[in-house]
DNA sequence: CTAACTGCAAACGGTTTGCACCTGT
DNA sequence: ACAGGTGCAAACCGTTTGCAGTTAG
């Protein structure tokens, strides 16, 4: 029977302390003596037992607690996640139901610049 | 000077005909002959000239022409993407200027089953 | 003629797996 | 004692790159 143990309670306890979704590398770095392979494997774990989800975007898995929602803003420039603050997903979702489809989950993720690259950017271009 | 080769413009046109998003394995099964290294090196080439647009999605990236919006419901069930009939992701973006960030581009994924899977799951069930 | 295109094989990088060892019950 | 957890190294797989040969303007 799968136990949930020390290092995946830590990992568990490291996605639900940051206000936005993290890669496995990024776990490894707050706790650089737990392996990757473990990380992976308590990922794994915490996925299949409903404590935390997942998405993929750009190469990396992002992982978060699985009663967050996955509504974001991306800064392409400094990387940085922006959690939206209404999630305008119901309306979809209703539209779908009615054609009989079932949606279970949504990721709904806007990119460009945050403000400040974008301030940075205007003035680069200026000088 | 980069051309628009025969290759590429086959490429292009296999992503415009399609009503969903592809991969690059999609398209090497459309046109064998042409290598899988080809074959990226002219999404390459499309995506930086503007013809095509991409995301990626558990695993692998998906390529679309750039002017068709990117709001899907996937079905996890058969694989099949759907592509739903209104954006609401102005919503969101008229909500993100206002906070000074600058949206370029989104993606709006709503996963679940689709009727005809979530039909034949039904019927399992009730076996 | 020459710059760009192509295919092969090898490299790359995030993730997974096999295996031997360790740990908790 | 034994099921399950962990770390290492190797495998995996989608994608990228180096290189040598080919093609098109």
């Amino acid at each position: 029977m799968e136990r949930l143990t020390k290092n995946r309670e830590r990992v568990k306890e490291i996605l639900c302390n940051s206000d936005h979704p993290l890669t496995a590398y990024d776990i490894s770095k707050e706790c650089p003596e737990m392996s990757l392979t473990t990380i992976y494997r308590a990922l794994d774990y915490l996925v299949r037992n409903g404590h935390v989800k997942s998405f993929t975007f750009n190469e990396y898995t992002y992982f978060l607690p699985s009663e967050r929602h996955e509504d974001f803003f991306l800064c392409t420039s400094c990387g940085r996640f922006f959690q939206l603050e209404h999630c305008f997903a119901s309306s979809y979702e209703q539209n779908l139901r009615e054609k009989g489809m079932v949606p279970k989950d949504h990721l709904i993720l806007i990119t460009g610049f945050c403000s400040e690259c974008n301030e940075k950017l205007h003035l680069q271009t200026q000088m």
